[in-house]
DNA sequence: CAAAAAATCGGGTAGCCACCGGATTTACCT
DNA sequence: AGGTAAATCCGGTGGCTACCCGATTTTTTG
C-alpha cells in the first residue's frame, strides 16, 4: 500500500526538494502540493491524503491552525510538521493541534521519510530535540509522581463517591448516578473527610487531583 | 570523540548481538558489559560511560531502579532502555527514572544505534510507538491549554478572591484576610462565576489549578 | 461461624452557598 | 464633565453542606 502524501509549504524550493527526495520511494505517492493552507484544505476530500507534510510559516493560515482544520475535516489524516522552528511554543502547539510528527528542516532527509512512514502507521515521530522537550515537560508535570498507591484507606465505594464529588456533582446527583440515596452519599463523604482529615469540598478536589482520581 | 558505552543485560545472547552490531561502528566503544545491575553500578566510576544500554528485566535490581541509581551517581550518564516491554507502565517509569531513550527489542538495530548517538548528544530518542504514548499522555494532561495569559477578563481583585476561594477559604475568612465584607467577597465570587460560566466552588478550584493560580 | 468492616438508609440542625435585587464610591478614559 | 468599569456594601431566599445522632444489611475476614 502506497502512502498518499500531500505537501504544504509556501517555498517552491522546499517543495521541489521534497519531490526529488520522495520520488525515488516506491511506497510514497505525492497526490498534491500547495503553497497556501486554504488550497490544501479545499482539496482534502478530493485527494484523500494519508499524510500531510506541513510547514508552519504559511502566508494565509498558520500551519498550526491548518493542522487543527485537517484533523477536524479528516481525522484519519496524519500531519507531519516540517519547520525551521525548534522552540517549545510551536512544537507544543502543533501537538495540541494533532500533529503526528515534528521534524526540523535542518534534519537529515531520511528523518522526514521515517516520520512520514511512522505517521502513516498511526504512530508518532518526534525529532530527538523535540522528544527531549516533551520528556522535560512530562517530568516537570509529574502529576504521575507516586500517585495511585496509597489512597489512605479509602474503600472502593468511597473513592467512587469522591470522584463524582470532586467532579462537581451534588449529593443528590451522585445518588442518582450510583443508584443510592443522597443521604448515603453524604454519609460516604463524611467518612471520606474524616479519614483524610479534610473539611470541605474544595480540599477534596485538590486531593482528588493530586491522587489522579480526576483531571483538573 | 567516541562514545563510551556500557551494556547491561542478563542475556548473554543479547549482549553478544549488541557487541557484533556495535563493533563495526567507529564512534562507539564498549567499555563494559554486565548481567547484573549492581555490578554495573559498582563499575560506574571506574568506566565512566557516556551511555548505558539498559535492560529492564534484570535478576537483581530492575532496570528502572538501576537507572535511578545511575542518574544519582553520575548525572551525566545517559541511559537508553532496551526492552521487550512496550506498555505504558514501564515506559513512564523509565522516563521518571531519567532515561534518555526507549527502544523495544523488536526494533531495527539501526534504531538502537540512533538512540545511543542521540542520548550521547544529550537529546532524547523515543521509538515511535512510545512517542505516541507520551504525546497521548501530554494531550490528556492538557493543563497547558491556553493558560497563563488570558484570564478571561477577571479583574485583579477577582483573581485575588479566586485564589483564596480555591484554596478552601469561606467568604467570611476571605473577607477578614482582605479587609472587606463577606458580602463583598460573595459578590466578587458571583461575578467570577458568571464570567467563567461556572456554578460551584468545585469548578472554580479546577479552573484555578489549570490556570496555575493555586497548586493542587 | 462470629466478628469486623463496608455499604446502605434515615432524621435533624446550623450555617454557608449560590443567586437575586439595588446602591455607593472611586478611578480611569474620552 | 460624563460615561464606563471596578470595587465596595446591604438585604433576602432556597437549597445544599457539614456534621451530629442511630440503624440495618451485606461483605469481608479471622
Amino acid at each position: 500500500m502506497t502512502i498518499r502524501l500531500m505537501l504544504v509549504d509556501d517555498h517552491e524550493v522546499v517543495r521541489s526538494g521534497l519531490r526529488m527526495l520522495l520520488e525515488g520511494e516506491p511506497d510514497v505517492e505525492i497526490v498534491g502540493e500547495f503553497g497556501l493552507a486554504k488550497e490544501a484544505l479545499d482539496s482534502l476530500e478530493r485527494l484523500k491524503p494519508d499524510v500531510i507534510v506541513m510547514d508552519i510559516g504559511l502566508p494565509d493560515l498558520s500551519g498550526i491552525d491548518a493542522t487543527s482544520e485537517v484533523k477536524r475535516l479528516r481525522e484519519g489524516t496524519a500531519v507531519v510538521a516540517l519547520t525551521i522552528h525548534e522552540d517549545e511554543e510551536y512544537f507544543f502547539k502543533m501537538l495540541d493541534a494533532g500533529a503526528s510528527g515534528y521534524v526540523p528542516k535542518r534534519a537529515a532527509p531520511e528523518e522526514l521519510l521515517t516520520a512520514i512512514r511512522t505517521a502513516a502507521m498511526g504512530e508518532v515521530y518526534l525529532y530527538p530535540s523535540m522528544a527531549k522537550l516533551l520528556v522535560n515537560d512530562y517530568l516537570t508535570q509529574e502529576s504521575h509522581a507516586e500517585m495511585g498507591g496509597g489512597m489512605d484507606g479509602l474503600t472502593d465505594r468511597e473513592q467512587e463517591v469522591l470522584a463524582h464529588l470532586a467532579d462537581g456533582a451534588t449529593n443528590l446527583e451522585i445518588g442518582e448516578t450510583l443508584g443510592i440515596s443522597p443521604k448515603t452519599v453524604a454519609r460516604h463523604r463524611e467518612n471520606i473527610m474524616r479519614k483524610l482529615g479534610m473539611h470541605s469540598r474544595t480540599e477534596l478536589v485538590k486531593y482528588a487531583i493530586r491522587k489522579g482520581i480526576i483531571q483538573a
